[in-house]
DNA sequence: ATCATTGTTCAAAACGCTTTGAATCAGTGT
DNA sequence: ACACTGATTCAAAGCGTTTTGAACAATGAT
């Protein structure tokens, strides 16, 4: 395996100006920097990474921990967001090592995995609303980015979507189209981006001088039987009049609350529309909406590299501040959605003195 | 972050001393370790791992394909590996790093691994009958250690099970109840130990003289609907006299051919003996048999610790021959097994001049 | 001719560990 | 007293990078 001082050795240069030259500092000269990259590709050079991670102090190596359900089953979006961030991070020369936890502490993985090895940071999923995690990892000094974000403004690195636009935009695009009456199958609410997207929800309904009760919020896994178990008494009318639109969190609830309507006689998009967020997962593409579902669509696919660019930023010392991404989702409209059924335009009754609208 | 020379200068001793004693070297008298001991646990030390890296040349990574199915996910047993190799292996200061891969070319992913990141070696699982990737491996020189094995007698490290044995005893068991006409529903035919399987099995029906008409050997994946799909045609009759015990590579297909047996009115044990392989994987302990399942069992938890332990024994250059372990799965004798129904005694007739059996 | 300036390169130190070969020290037998 | 052991310990070299501080050469200005 050629080293540094190899190559320096057949073109008659030091080791420091092969290492200048291949990391491209800008005080070697063009010709130098040639020479070097043509016998270092013609030597096959490969760095050693060890001596790389003693050198700078850094280890390589980020760890990301794997909630695993009872079954051990874990989150349907795992093999996608592994097999875009090892993509990633190996770009920047980079590990991932996994964890897999079973639980209850949310930290005391994290704990475990910075004493045992050293780590230059770790990647974080699925925040929860009080989400202890960001405080620990502070407190221990060790950089991090969340795949989300647990409040609105938090003060680390993270990549998330606008929660409250999601609502807010879904919320205006029915209002348009006439809605009067419109219900959310939420995710879970534990969930910070579920507890974001209610609240956004409620915010828009009252913005628009909607009532909403209580009742017409549900929450749920993603997946189909969870919108459908919500949908139905909805529709049944069992909860008062039938909403005239769904809000879905997620692409199987709308699978489910579409199969509700069909049981109860209910056409869509005629006598309801439907529409969710769609993360955009490779497993759900294979459902087949009829009508073609409408969406906020925001591919988690594209998470991945902006995690990792910004993760390892922040480990070579970049602000938090400058490493946020929010990405605003983009609604697509298609044929589950229409306009709202004639003499459906009657808002719900208010059962409580309507909510005092949120400043800003 | 303290280090070995901060430790020895507490002491009064050399780093290479303090190095000493840590690793356990026999030159360093009882007092002296004591001391060294002590002392880096009152400094908090804790080694830098790419400086042993770099120093023993070793990069303390090593790989494993995860191979993704279409709709991203991956073998059921996944995460139970996982957690347990991460863990065997950290007890040994490596870390495992993942690619996953949705490709056909089963070496291309080692090859791109190996060309990026310099790995100490592999863990390979799911071994085919004709796995190219041992040949691979070791034409680049990288060891390796397999959960399984491809072939009778591997030549490299790994980890697996007596699969003949499992046939045989399963059918020496079955006969001793006095039975006669045994089906299998095996696993995919692709992976070498569904092929192993089924030749011990056809073999172990010989040695014993009894006929297996082709049509009652199966194979699917460890599914509940695989085994009442199998079992369905063969229980009512459809395929010639029905077994009067059915053999199973997993227990969710004999959960699915105890369903086919009910719903076709047979009592278990009474009309049908079944029986499985049981790899004691935690979704499938959920499932609850009734009656309760007689198995041969060789919990896969069980393998990591010695697949770890091998592999970096073999990177170490220990020789793959003692570093292969056959374990032989213990027959457990439960409720869903019992004597042959009265009538029933009688083998398949032949189809075919019977078998000559195989050497050895 | 001299002096600064800029651009390019180098030798050497550092990172923290392992390992080699030599040195020290106690104890033993002569 | 002597050399000879065996048990401990040490200083130093090495692993392959990155980074520092200095050196060198070419350029331009004085």
């Amino acid at each position: 395996m050629a080293t540094l001082k190899d190559i320096g050795a057949e073109l008659g240069l030091s080791a420091a100006t092969v290492s200048r030259a291949l990391n491209g500092f800008p005080e070697v000269s063009a010709r130098t920097r040639d020479r070097v990259r043509e016998a270092a590709e013609r030597l096959g050079y490969r760095p050693n990474r060890s001596a790389q991670r003693l050198a700078t102090g850094r280890s390589g190596v980020v760890g990301m921990i794997v909630k695993l359900r009872a079954d051990m089953s874990a989150d349907q979006t795992f093999f996608e967001v592994l097999a875009g961030l090892t993509a990633a991070l190996a770009a920047r020369d980079t590990d991932l090592v996994l964890a897999v936890d079973q639980g209850d502490d949310p930290v005391a993985p994290y704990a475990r995995m910075l004493e045992r090895d050293l780590l230059d940071g770790f990647v974080l999923n699925a925040p929860t609303a009080d989400d202890p995690r960001p405080a620990f990892l502070r407190a221990h000094g060790v950089p991090f980015v969340m795949h989300g974000q647990h409040c609105a403004r938090p003060d680390y690195p993270f990549f998330g979507i606008d929660n409250p636009a999601v609502s807010r935009d879904s919320v205006e695009f029915l209002v348009a189209l006439g809605h009067r009456r419109m219900a959310l199958i939420n995710g879970e609410t534990r969930f910070a981006f579920a507890a974001e997207r209610a609240g956004a929800f409620r915010d828009a309904m009252a913005a628009e001088g909607l009532a909403l009760p209580e009742g017409f919020v549900a929450s749920g896994p993603p997946t189909e039987s969870a919108g459908y178990t919500a949908a139905l008494p909805w529709l049944a009318g069992r909860c008062g009049p039938r909403p005239t639109a769904i809000l879905c969190a997620s692409t199987p609830q709308a699978a489910g609350a579409m199969r509700a309507a069909r049981d109860l006689g209910l056409k869509v998009p005629r006598d309801l529309s439907v529409m969710a967020h769609d993360d955009a997962l490779p497993h759900t593409d294979a459902l087949r909406f009829d009508p073609p579902l409408t969406v906020t669509r925001a591919p988690m696919r594209d998470a991945c590299a902006p995690l990792a660019q910004q993760l390892i930023d922040h480990i070579d010392g970049a602000p938090a501040a400058r490493l946020q991404t929010v990405i605003r989702a983009g609604l697509t409209v298609r044929g589950s959605t229409g306009p709202v059924p004639q003499g459906e335009e009657t808002p719900w009754p208010r059962t409580t003195p309507p909510v005092t609208q949120a400043p800003g």
